[in-house]
RNA sequence: GGGCGGCUAGCUCAGUUGGUUAGAGCAUCUGGUUUACAUCCAGAGGGUCGGGGGUUCGAGCCCCUCGCCGCCCACCA
């Protein structure tokens, strides 16, 4: 066996051994199945990231708590399916697409046209999809690799398609027509949840519409203290208030409080638009807040989500203004035609002033609509015809299920969160209109005109250019396949149909889209005796709806697979708390409604990691950090243990170079202290039984390892952890290196060959222990040291990966020796405290005095001479009566120690010390005393607390005398 | 406007049902080439636990209140 290098080196080792890893199957459950079919199976899937991502320092921190768990169960002997996969996110990609084209100057999307643009983007995902799952292979994730999945791959698309048609014949996807959050730029509903509002400043207009016919009216314009008018004035006109005057174009209507005296006299009576000249009435609505503007508001039922709620109950037209890239269209006066909507406002404004009719303008803070990811596009309420999901109806379930603590959050206060949203719950829309993506499996063909009743014709506008799918009006076929909706369609047409990618075709008509609105009125001859022509859909669906089967689809439903039985539902989900409401709450309802269970039993919602400095990371404030830079830089390793240490119950983590470096060190630690055994030949001998170890040294590290590993295994347990991390941090660079092969160093350098042979098997017996507990967090090291030091005594064939988990029995641990090593360890450190602070050379070994120690101590100082002399630098131990002069004094046990320092002891300062020491001595014993004179503590507290305080006297009390005695001896001596 | 989280050492954070002298890492200071490790070792200093009030024998922890920071949701004619 070759000596180790002085430090580790991930760079050389860490690509080796995934390799090594992936090829022996163990990233697979199959694995451990084989082994032993009836291990309990542990399950997570991955949030999949944009299949054309790469990884930043979030999918970092997501993946290693993940790994961290998929490790440790799978060492606990469980059949862990970890599986990854990506997702085909919609927008983001079809945007990163598009940009691509307009950078290379070629033609863009609609030019290309859908197949070719699709085309594109499948080249685009060959690129570069395999990027991120092999930077995760980077980070040392152990997922199964054979299971991957990608949201638009044939079996996901499949599930989506059973879905869909599912979900529309029980009534729970429907059509409809209202308003959605419109992005003009690419054209596309969005959802809510996209919509970012913005805090902008603007300006708040008012406007006078003059009242119809000359009619006039008293208006209030001075009011007494108690806000009652005390002067009037007579008005020929009503003023309203908007941010949006370019919307005034669609207005429909003048809404008042029905309560506000102000305008009593008006409800019923009618404004002329201006600009426009239309009359519309003037309605008395709740909406109206008489405290708010003039209290008197524009009703624009097509541009505003309040105002289609009051237009719908008060039956006023929805009259969109705008095109899809938000233009005015063809309602508007001629002048405002094709004008952008900013400009249009400026138009508006300008014009009514000239009119006489702008009353005034205020500076106003709003908050506007943006797209979420630009934040620079401004969203419109747009009136399309869009599918939605009925969530109200699916999320009763999903609400149950966590108030049933069928799933719990960890931490837990974020079931607030997803109450929250779930109980204001809104129909999903999850239509887009985008061309990657899962195409909507419905298809369209004309109505029959005996279908048509009179009640459907109202939500017809003719020269409403929302139109965008399909036509308003027509007969949907909704199935899996176009063979199955040919089918649906043949049976309600009664001839022959037939399927054409041409839109117009469909309806038998070669007219302008916007036309198309009038094709239900068409005779369904007019397609043609020979048959008619249905077509599909050109929508896909919002992203989120594929991912909402991911705990499932990805299993193998529809299909009834082994994995599908074993595994769901799975174990836990671990996900960032930005993505609760998209994806959490919606794959608890599909989840439910679909596999009648919920998709995981428990949702570990990990912190968001912030810059060293608590700011998010942008990349336009230019402060992300690489976590693959930092790969290269300190090792996997040292990543994963950072982001695993700082995963404690806080919602954020400051990421620094500095707290990684650190980690980095740990490393090193630990691989000098293979070394260190490696050295001394430290091997765990043929039929060695650490439980049956008698060195007084070796019994106490064998219980604080079983501490360590039962503490490690709890925390993870728990998702604690931060909690695991730090007890392993601990245990290996404080008990181990620091007490332990310190102590062990005079036996490994001693005479005594039995101490040394025990000595030598414990400590490779525990080092080994060590590596498997640390494996989970750092498992490129610790496989590493594991096939370094496989002479270290026999072990398991094969990877550490495989290694069953550590359990020890509760007999490792032994009261005896933690005292025995803990009076060591307490002598050691007062030895080494007194001497700095007396500035006693290192060189110098002075010699140490103890008074009055009893047998056991006596007896401690024969085990531990060797120990003792090295840790405390000392060249005597011996016992006396009395404190030696020169010597500096403390407490230890029930005796007194003295260190004779002759030459260093300063004794003012000395006295200073001791004085002050006593002064702690004497406070402690006060505060107890005082405590346990309390009548009411007395009486009330539990014995062992009040016990606890009486021991905690007596001792203070002691070591106050032993400390008074000294001072008593150096002054007697002085 | 509603909600969530945070405020503990210079910095970043622990502190599990209330119970020894409130801890760690980093930073700082002092001293060290002890044959695993200077990516190291030993030692030290440093905290009125955001303010106020309450409950309790006892509060960093529970309750009320105020303040500041961060985030989420909603609304804003």
């Amino acid at each position: 066996m070759p000596m180790l290098e002085k430090t580790f080196d991930p760079k050389a080792v860490e690509p080796r051994l995934y390799a090594a890893w992936e090829a022996s199957g163990g990233f697979s459950p199959d694995k451990t199945l084989a082994r032993n079919p009836d291990a309990e199976p542990f399950c997570m899937v991955i949030p999949p990231p944009n299949v054309t991502g790469s990884l930043h320092v979030g999918h970092a921190l997501n993946d290693t708590l993940q790994d961290v768990l998929a490790r440790f169960y799978r060492m606990r002997g469980r059949a862990v399916l970890w599986l990854p996969g990506t997702d085909h996110a919609g927008i983001a990609t079809q945007m990163v697409v598009e940009r691509q084209l307009a950078e290379e100057g070629n033609i863009r999307r609609r030019e290309m046209g859908r197949e070719a643009f699709v085309e594109r983007v499948w080249a685009w995902k060959a690129e570069s999809g395999g990027n991120i799952t092999r930077q995760m292979r980077r980070l040392g994730c152990s997922c199964d690799w054979q299971r991957e999945r990608f949201t638009l791959d044939d079996g996901l698309s499949a599930a989506v398609r059973k879905v869909f048609v599912k979900l529309h014949k029980d009534g729970l996807i429907y059509r409809d027509k209202r308003l959605v959050n419109w992005h003009p730029e690419l054209q596309t509903a969005i959802s809510d949840l996209e919509v970012e509002n913005v805090e902008t400043k603007g300006s708040m207009w008012r406007f006078r519409y003059p009242m119809e016919a000359g009619l006039t009216y008293q208006h209030p314009v001075a009011f007494d203290d108690e806000g009652k008018p005390t002067e009037w004035e007579t008005r020929d006109y009503i003023v309203v208030a908007t941010t949006r005057p370019e919307t005034m174009l669609g207005d429909a209507a003048v809404a008042v409080h029905p309560g506000d005296e102000r305008y009593a006299g008006l409800v019923g009576k009618s404004v002329v638009l201006p600009l426009v000249g239309r009359l519309i009435p003037i309605i008395a609505d709740d909406y109206a807040d008489p405290s708010k503007g003039t209290g008197a508001v524009k009703i624009t039922p097509a541009h505003d989500f309040n105002d289609f709620q009051v237009g719908k109950r008060h039956g006023l037209p929805a009259t969109n203004i705008f095109t899809p890239d938000a233009k005015l269209n063809d309602v508007v006066p001629e002048i405002y035609r094709g004008l952008d909507r900013f400009v249009a406002r400026k138009r508006v404004v300008a014009d009514l002033e000239a009119l006489g009719l702008l009353d005034g303008v205020d500076p106003h803070s709003l908050a506007v609509p943006m797209d979420e990811k630009s934040k620079s596009v401004v969203i419109e309420p747009y009136l399309t015809d869009q599918w939605y999901v009925d969530a109200a109806v699916l999320t009763k379930p999903a609400l149950k299920a966590v108030q049933d603590g069928k799933t719990t959050f960890e931490p837990k206060h974020w079931d607030k969160t997803y109450y929250h949203w779930l109980e204001n719950i809104e129909p999903w829309c999850i239509s887009r209109q985008l061309w990657w993506g899962h195409r909507i499996p419905a298809w369209y063909g004309p109505v029959k005109k005996e279908d048509i009743s009179s009640s459907d014709l109202r939500n017809v506008v003719v020269g409403n250019n929302s139109f965008v799918s399909g036509p308003d009006e027509s007969k949907i076929f909704v199935a899996e396949t176009e063979d199955d909706a040919l089918k649906m369609a043949a049976e309600y047409y009664g001839r022959p149909v037939g399927a054409t990618s041409d839109r117009a075709k469909a309806f038998g008509l070669d007219i302008p889209a916007s036309e198309a609105a009038k094709a239900i009125f068409i005779d369904i001859k007019r397609s043609g005796d020979e048959g008619v022509l249905i077509y599909r859909d050109e929508d896909v669906l919002d992203t989120w709806f594929s991912s909402a089967l991911w705990p499932f689809s990805t299993l193998g439903w529809p299909e009834s697979t082994a994995d599908l039985k074993r595994f769901y539902p799975t174990n836990v989900l671990i996900t960032s708390f930005d993505i609760i409401f998209f994806w959490v709450a919606r794959m608890m309802m599909m989840g439910l409604h679909f596999m009648d269970d919920v998709p995981f039993d428990k949702v570990f919602i990990n912190a968001l990691v912030l810059d060293d400095k608590g700011q998010k990371m942008s990349k336009t404030k230019g402060n992300v950090i690489d976590p693959l830079e930092l790969v290269d830089e300190y090792g996997a390793d040292a990543l994963r243990f950072t982001l695993t240490a700082m995963s404690g119950p806080a919602r954020n983590i400051r990421l620094s170079k500095q707290r990684v470096e650190g980690y980095r060190n740990f490393g090193t630690k630990l691989w000098n202290a293979a070394r260190f055994c490696q050295m001394n030949e430290c091997v765990v001998a043929e039929g060695f039984d650490p439980g049956a170890v008698k060195g007084p040294l070796n019994r106490w590290l064998r219980g604080e390892l079983a501490k360590t590993s039962e503490t490690v295994t709890g925390a993870l347990e728990r998702f604690a952890f931060d909690e695991a991390a730090a007890a392993l941090y601990r245990f290996i660079w404080n008990t181990f290196c620091d007490w332990h092969l310190e102590l062990a160093k005079p036996i490994l350098n001693g005479d005594d060959e039995t101490a040394k042979a025990e000595t030598r098997c414990t400590t490779a017996w525990a080092l080994d222990q060590t590596l498997k507990l640390l494996h989970p967090v750092a498992p490129f090291i610790t496989e590493e040291l594991w096939a370094a030091t496989a002479e270290f005594g026999p072990r398991p064939e094969g990877l550490l990966m495989g290694v069953a988990w550590p359990q020890f029995p509760a007999e490792y641990l032994d009261l005896e020796a933690e005292a025995d090593i803990g009076w060591l360890v307490d002598l050691v450190s007062e030895v080494r405290s007194i001497r700095s602070e007396m500035n006693v050379p290192p060189s110098a070994r002075p010699p140490l005095t103890l008074v009055g120690a009893s047998d056991a101590t006596r007896q401690r100082v024969a085990r531990h001479r060797a120990s003792l002399f090295a840790l405390g630098r000392l060249d005597a131990v011996s016992f006396a009566d009395a404190i030696p002069s020169g010597a500096a004094s403390f407490p230890s046990g029930e005796a007194t120690a003295a260190l004779s320092i002759a030459g260093f002891i300063d004794v003012a300062a000395e006295k200073a010390r001791l004085k002050k020491a006593i002064g702690v001595a004497i406070s402690d014993a006060d505060r107890v005393n005082k405590k346990l004179g309390n009548a009411d503590f007395m009486a009330r507290a539990p014995e062992a607390v009040v016990a606890e305080n009486r021991e905690k006297l007596a001792e203070a009390e002691t070591t106050k005398a032993k400390l008074q005695a000294a001072f008593v001896r150096l002054e007697s001596l002085d």
